[in-house]
DNA sequence: ATCAGCCATGTAAAGGTTTACATCGTGGAT
DNA sequence: ATCCACGATGTAAACCTTTACATGGCTGAT
């Protein structure tokens, strides 16, 4: 019991006074083994503490239990979140999960490619927007796959993510409710999903109340703090100021603050400003950012169900996943200021 | 090349002209084999896009090129720093790791004993100060293990951590040198070792300025926010209020900034704070906090490189490895106010 | 009483490596 | 010229499973 090596097949055959083969049928299919055999093999498996060698296994079924999870950057706050869900999910189903990380590297991420041609990884969690290989991989040879929070860019890689277009009617309503009406809208890449999809939410928004494109303002940038930092700047260049400030995400959202303030304005007083995704910092900064959550951990089971599905019956049941996002009201809101309303 | 089924090393034998065991002695141990062969195998490796099933090897090794990283709670912000250093450190010696979280049950912490049993992980961090199986578990039977943070209780394991007793020791001169003598240390319980090391650091540097143990303020909880509020509550009930407050950790700190925040007092003004950690957030509260940083991602680096060496040694160099903290000056301290100097 | 069919179990091959041991050939010492 | 030693390579076993196929015994129908 307190053997050095483990216990194999054999060692729990020779108790059960069973063939091998049994053993394996009882582990894996009772139903094909007689009672009585079951429970001899049972009992056997518990005197000698028993696991089978996942190695052995893999190597014939020619599959392994792992699902590799790629990230840019795991340093991330964002990612560990997710982690949690994809972690749970996975063991529940048998499955562990593997980390790589790629950091914008082609290279790196090819090197991850290789724990699917030793079967060292079954299937795939994707959390950029681009291919972490060079897109020129066929995406023929890709392993089983799902993405987190964007689709995958250039592959049928089916994703899990929120519904960035009710979010940002969330948002804008919450604004429009306030009262304010010349609300901009600050950007980041228009190649990016996540912006488009979030743009109409604004676009819709403001429609259904009336608002005449002419009283909105939509910028770009990278989806930085320094990119709304620079927002702002510019919103002061030009002389079209609005009462709010609608993010495309916090970081974005933060760095409107800090240009806000550095121009000493006060949030919520002066300014409005939402931004998305619920990030860490946000209840830190201050004002409290009043944002969109992203129900991470939520999206992390979603995907990695996705994904069990995906390696169970081959396809996935839909390709896209989308949860419904919350609208978490902090302090970065209130009705505009009566100083910009006479403009 | 683009088959369906990977190449093994079969068909790079075949193509090399060559058995497999010369193959296999090419890629492990190419002094044992000719140059003109070594160079043909290679060639042939080239052509078939061979990579070495990993679980066949594992199988047969007996050991796997996995580690496996166990935290209470992988959602943790900290977490997710270190796992850039330990994942960097692990592929860079050809390993890959393994995640898996126990929120701190012991139960969940024996499920994940089995990938050793099953080989399919062939070290461990352990990111607990406890042992995340049950403490019966006999550590002999542990695999090999290093601990990040904090030392492992009750096991032989070594670990990779900063100096808390420097770290302290930057924290409370900094304070000395602005001026303040009466200065509280807010502690979580007294059971953990980095309270103790960062108190020592405390008590040293009072002693070497002649602070008086009278002036001494210590209050203990249990770490969080909550606790850190509470501590002020306690001290407004005395009578005996310090001029800074000097946290185990950040999360305290900044449950200090609240409760005084909450009291009307302004920070670094009436009071200076320092905390220790340096989490993602302490740069986002205001002020921002000064604090003692922890080398997140070089700790994980250093352990996982302590970890790799004992798998291969058998042996650690060494069983504690502490890392220089660095004090990260913001703008949470400043000199006592003349208010309180009075006193 | 015979036999078809079925259920439970056993036998053996296969999956891809690594490595101890065997083999073969060459060069140098006698 | 003979033999030894050594270096390079090949052969085959072992690692632990799973599962197709074979076997054997039993039930129930004829």
């Amino acid at each position: 019991m307190s053997n050095s090596t483990p216990a194999t097949i054999e060692d729990v055959a020779r108790i059960a006074e069973v063939s091998i083969a049994t053993v394996s049928r009882a582990i894996h299919t009772p139903e094909k083994v007689a009672n009585s055999t079951r429970l001899k093999v049972n009992q056997a498996i518990a005197v000698t503490g028993y696991t089978t060698n996942a190695m052995a296994r893999s190597l014939r079924l020619g599959r392994s239990n792992m699902i590799l999870v790629v990230a840019p950057d795991i340093g991330d706050p964002n990612f560990s979140n997710i982690l949690v869900g994809l972690e749970n999910e996975a063991r529940a189903h048998g499955y562990g999960i593997l980390i790589g990380h790629t950091q914008n590297d082609a290279q790196r991420g090819l090197e991850y490619l290789k724990f699917f041609n030793s079967n060292q990884a079954a299937g795939l969690i994707l959390f950029t927007g681009i291919l972490p290989f060079g897109h020129q991989t066929m995406t023929a040879r890709l392993p089983p796959s799902v993405g987190v929070f964007e689709p995958v860019f250039n592959g049928g890689i089916p994703y899990v993510g929120v519904d960035d277009t009710e979010g940002a009617r969330k948002a804008v309503d919450l604004l429009l409710a306030e009262g304010h009406r010349k609300i901009a809208f600050i950007g980041d890449s228009r190649t990016r999903l996540a912006y488009v999809r979030r743009r109409m939410g604004y676009d819709a928004g403001l429609d259904a109340a009336g608002v005449p494109p002419d009283l909105r303002i939509v910028l770009e940038g990278d989806g930085t703090i320094e990119s709304g930092r620079h927002a702002v700047e510019q919103l002061f260049m030009r002389d079209t100021l609005p009462t709010a400030f609608m993010c495309v995400n916090d970081q974005t959202a933060i760095g409107v603050m800090i240009g806000l303030g550095a121009r000493g304005y006060d949030i919520p007083r002066d300014f409005s400003v939402t931004g998305f995704d619920d990030v860490p910092q946000a209840v830190f900064i201050s004002p409290a950012l009043t944002t969109i959550r992203q129900p991470r951990t939520a999206i992390g089971k979603q995907a990695m169900a996705l994904l069990l599905e995906l390696l169970s019956d081959g396809r996935p049941a839909e390709t896209e996943i989308l949860l419904r996002p919350d609208l978490v009201v902090r302090n970065s809101v209130s009705a505009p200021s009566r100083q910009w309303l006479k403009r």
